[in-house]
DNA sequence: AACTATCCCGGTATAACTATACCGGTATTG
DNA sequence: CAATACCGGTATAGTTATACCGGGATAGTT
């Protein structure tokens, strides 16, 4: 047998990651994260839309690094399917009154 | 275009990945941690052997939770390109500590 | 020694998936 | 209107995750 489609479970999880990782860009536009953590606007951009559910390490990674949290915490926050990723703040200081609704 | 090969420089942070990996299993054997990480014995000794150089966020996170090592300490030590692997500890373990809010 | 049972490793194969690019559309702002 | 930013769809080469096979190394048994 070769490589398992993705489950629901799976592709749910991506999106949380990429709503978490939108929540974390903030104000920020898609073109400076994306050159700042040395990935192509097009990848985050699909990332933070959920339609890549399981990105590899080393681009996770990066966009954290560019971003702040830490990857347990993203890890962590990604796999509470329960809760939305709405009232959960990834960065303790920095908010983004932009996206507070 | 379309997605670049990897370069000398992925593929070799992919080895230190893997040889971080490899050390902090320890004396467990590949199929105890494959199965208590939900992945195939397969996959994790492609990665540990390096034949594997960005493997999935979601797979390397499965794996530190079951090693120990925090996911931003593995992030860290395979991007120190100087030093091997070998005369850094991964362990003890510190678990999750941006999650304290 | 020979046999057995685990490990671990390298190679091969393949469907599923990622990372990247381009295009068109929408909404907002100057 | 023009410029900017975001989003969905399409396309494709590169890569992953998985499985199978065979071999080497090691340890325990008869």
């Amino acid at each position: 047998m070769v490589r398992l489609p993705l489950t629901p479970a799976e592709v749910e999880r991506g999106q949380r990651l990429g709503a978490l990782l939108r929540r974390a860009r903030g104000c920020r536009s898609v073109l400076d994260v994306a050159l700042a953590s040395h990935i192509s606007p097009e990848t985050l951009r699909k990332i933070e839309s959920g339609r890549v559910a399981t990105p590899a390490f080393p681009t996770i990674a990066a966009i954290a690094d560019t971003l702040g949290p830490s990857l347990d915490a993203v890890w962590t926050r990604i796999n509470q399917a329960g809760r939305t990723v709405e009232d959960q703040s990834v960065l303790p200081v920095t908010r983004h009154p932009s996206l507070v609704s």
